[in-house]
DNA sequence: CCACTTACTGACATATATGTCATTAACTGA
DNA sequence: TCAGTTAATGACATATATGTCAGTAAGTGG
């Protein structure tokens, strides 16, 4: 005999609804989500989502947009970084990227995206000019003030800068598929982040 | 009036329904994909896949197998690399690698392993094994050469080994998601990163 | 305490998916 | 050439999804 009490909270709907669905595709992705399933985990029924969404691509938009703008609008690139060796900087940001990235919850955004990121241009665009402009704003900054100081090669700034930061997007996929089944140490990878792009493989 | 012709071909459909099944998982991903339009891409009658693979799972079981192999095995790790410099020894391997993986068809496996794979813990695991290890394992051989000639810091092999291939993954996952918002100029890309790799960003 | 508002629900109509099976027709070889 | 084999198909039964709507009951203000 199921507990039938209704109860009524408009305000708090809208994110609980929202955690349900990122929740559901994180672990089915978005197009096997079912909506009967997001409203079980919410402790609604399914029609009370289609009050606050009207469909479900709505609802992943929303989603979207509640993550982002938590995650990067907030602390964004106001994240006063020191002013100290470049190596100690990059350090800085490195650690503040990983845990804002691979270690959040804004992860499932970018299964989205690799998965089904066709079906959603808008979604794509917003990404791009969010997460990875903010990503590369920090990134060209904390670059900016090594050649300033001279602790850089000029030449460098001749290349993608993505390059610099790819071992995220790395450990960001490793995490979504196979840290099960070989898990990645964060700190040590850390370290050898910082040594091969600070000091590159070769003797010195 | 269509082509009703019937035309009976049963050594060549299995290959014919997989290319057809990758090209519709490439475009909506696993689960949006459906058979009735996988069926309509190969030229056949949707029940007419059952024939040759016994449901959905079996199809993209079969699809991973047929490229997998296809891709690592043939030319796997026995595209023998010259012994030269470190430098253009690892800029040949990655040449090779980033044909292999970020401009092959492969791709869509990993977009696919990414998006579902939690689903699969056997492609996934199937896929570690194969093509990640083949990827490592040919790394690795380089490196040690690069080691034995006295190229390389020892201390570098205290790392992850991955840091050292990961613009391949942001590449990959780049062509997949971004590369029309902003494309990625590959060549100049892998210069980057044979350049940062090996020498690092710091003055010396 | 009761009538009013409205957040919420269950049932409905519709669409689209999967997998099966009897029937059809393209090949094969005697 | 024609009967036998079987690859291929269309229709069927079933399952599960979405979005809508009239009715229900939890709150609320007088």
């Amino acid at each position: 005999m199921p507990n039938v009490k209704r109860t009524r909270r408009k305000d708090a709907r809208p994110e609980e609804i929202i955690d349900a669905a990122l929740a559901e595709f994180a672990e089915v992705g978005y197009s096997a989500a079912s909506m009967a399933r997001i409203a079980a985990r919410a402790g609604i029924a399914r029609s009370t989502i289609y009050l606050y969404y009207s469909d479900k691509e709505a609802l992943i938009s929303a989603a979207f947009e509640a993550r982002l703008s938590e995650a990067f609008n907030a602390a964004g690139q106001g994240a006063a970084l020191s002013s100290g060796p470049f190596r100690e900087v990059f350090h800085e940001m490195l650690t503040l990227l990983y845990r804002r990235i691979v270690k959040s919850e804004a992860l499932v955004l970018l299964k989205v995206l690799v998965a089904e990121g066709a079906q959603f241009p808008q979604l794509l665009a917003r990404y791009h000019d969010t997460a990875l402009k903010a990503a590369m704003t920090m990134l060209n900054s904390v670059l900016k003030q090594g050649l300033a100081r001279g602790e850089l090669r000029p030449d460098v700034m001749d290349y993608d800068m993505k390059l610099v930061i790819s071992p995220i997007m790395l450990a960001a996929i490793w995490h979504l598929t196979f840290q099960q089944l070989e898990p990645i140490a964060l700190e040590c990878y850390i370290e050898g982040h910082v040594t091969f792009i600070c000091d590159g493989i070769l003797t010195r």
